[in-house]
DNA sequence: GACCCTAGCTAAACCGGTTTATCTGCGGCT
DNA sequence: AGCCGCAGATAAACCGGTTTAGCTAGGGTC
């Protein structure tokens, strides 16, 4: 038994193809009478327009995409894109395509690619660089996008963000409160917009803040916890990019004898299960509520709304037991 | 300035657009030498044929499916499925379709339409039910599907699974080694295949133990371990059906004053960053590759290989610092 | 030379929708 | 009566591919 088509609901109804596609969308051509009829035939028969066929004739995908870029060994251990994938789909009845490519440039190939085989009506793009080609892309094909976590303004794109800045600013403050002097800061990729802000963040409230940089495996924040510890003198405090990171610093410190948060507090930035259960103190933003955010911008644009951009709530910072009064102070 | 479709090449090359097609798929019916200009206009003109189209002359549709069956804000934290899809892309050229429904029904009605759409040419089944209808209705759809972790043979379908029998049997004579006679665990949910088989496993060869049925979440963790501890016997060992029960389990069981390893050991299912850092004792399977042998045999079936059942590496229990000898023993 | 077969190509149908152009009544107006 | 306008419907084109039927030229066979 195969599956009707408008076709054969036309038929069952007694009226043409074209009449019966009017019927259904709710478009205006066709008496009351004939759409009633048309409606009742095509509910009878467990009628369902295919997505394919709609696709191409220049109507709606029905989904929309998303492409990591990441090594996708990676990718498993980040609970923050689950988080968000999962807060998206919460909002959106549409399906969802995702793909994970190695390189920028598949990236924006693969972006190309589904745009003109109509495989999507729109597009998140995470992960913005500083000066991101990705922008002029979908302004020049003309794609619905919205920008995910790259504060400020992105050419013609929606944007959905946090303010990373006042973040940093909010979390350093903490600290010093605390008697910190001595901070340093295991940061993101420097090629990410969120990373620089959180640079620019860090360096002006910070004097003579250290910066090492990892890539948010475990590995890199230990590494670069190691190498801030065994300096001459060793900051206080340390704030991490993200939480995978922060945990191995921890671990890092525990190796070394350094007690947390007695000689050395431990921020995170990115709550997670994995900061909760190491009692970090985390900068804490609700990942799926920031996702299902993003979701309604994109429908928003989809349906043809101007394109604005949403700041997210401030992400806000739950102190736990890695966080305390700085050695030698009070 | 728009994409080239293949009426643009065959205009191009001089040839007719069902020779450019042939030209372009590889296929016999023409010469080498039209094959040849064909492709080279092709590739100058930057031709991308178009899924949709070619989905919709029933051929592929260049994409799979996956649907979760979860409250999405509770999916976030599973750090296994975001494993799983990583492992699957990894081995994936084509697109990932994803969709996190909240209900049996609504799955189901999501694959009847995806295949009746040909927006996919197959789909991953997940969290396989004792007896599930979807087996069933794959077969009947005719679409090509692999069903991943329910172990044993399912209809006509291809099955990708680890032996949670084997597995289980493994880790209650790890726990009995160690003079362990009290053993219990905190299972998920009871209508999940392999849930049945680790049950059947645990009850024959754990006398009298107590099983109590969780949801995979942290809280229902944590509740469950407060009743087995506070029974009048309490178990000198639990083993949980995932890392987040089981690290939320740890957490209630320091929070009693019952020490770990030392009065209780604890067992998890499934390895991660959270046992890792939680120096859990975990059964550690390689879930990125399973969702990599997962994606070899959905394409496998694709390609229009026999269905067969692949029995992944049998996981392996990582011993750390949650589980020790039984007290009184030794 | 008549016949058949095949390689190589073209034209046209098809997939399942949407969109446009066209046709048919019917009522209102002068 | 003659003309216009419009609602309601149909037929046909279109989207961009694949697939099938049909045509032609060349070579081999008897």
């Amino acid at each position: 038994m195969k599956r009707p088509t408008i076709k054969d609901i036309a038929a069952a109804a007694g009226v043409s193809k074209g009449a019966a596609s009017l019927a259904l969308n709710g478009r205006s051509g066709v008496s009351e009478t004939t759409r009633a009829r048309v409606l009742a035939v095509a509910s009878s028969l467990g009628y369902r327009p295919s997505a394919t066929a709609r696709a191409l004739s220049s109507a709606s995908a029905d989904a929309v995409g998303l492409v990591l870029v990441r090594p996708p060994r990676a990718l498993g251990d980040e609970a923050f894109f689950f988080q968000l994938i999962a807060g998206m789909q919460s909002e959106m009845s549409c399906a969802l395509l995702l793909q994970v490519v190695s390189s920028r440039a598949e990236e924006i190939a693969l972006y190309e690619r589904w745009f003109a085989e109509h495989r999507v009506d729109g597009v998140f793009l995470v992960d913005l660089l500083v000066s991101d080609p990705r922008v002029e892309l979908m302004s020049s094909l003309g794609m619905p996008a919205v920008v995910v976590g790259g504060a400020g303004h992105h050419g013609a794109l929606a944007s959905v963000w946090a303010d990373d800045y006042a973040a940093m600013t909010s979390v350093v403050s903490h600290l010093k409160s605390l008697g910190h002097r001595r901070i340093a800061r295991v940061a993101g990729l420097p090629s990410l917009l969120h990373t620089v802000r959180r640079d620019a963040a860090f360096s002006s409230s910070v004097v003579d803040g250290v910066v090492v940089y990892g890539d948010y495996t475990a590995e890199s924040g230990a590494s670069a916890t190691r190498e801030l510890l065994g300096a001459a003198e060793p900051p206080t405090a340390i704030v991490y990019d993200n939480d995978v990171m922060a945990v191995a610093g921890a671990e890092v410190a525990g190796a070394l004898g350094v007690a947390v948060p007695q000689r050395l507090s431990i921020v995170a930035w990115d709550d997670s299960v994995l900061c909760q259960h190491g009692r970090l103190t985390a900068l804490s933003r609700d990942t799926f509520a920031f996702g299902a955010r993003a979701a309604r911008a994109l429908l928003a644009v989809l349906g043809g709304a101007v394109p604005t951009d949403v700041e997210d709530v401030l992400p806000e910072l739950v102190v736990r037991g890695s966080s305390g009064v700085a050695p030698g102070s009070a």
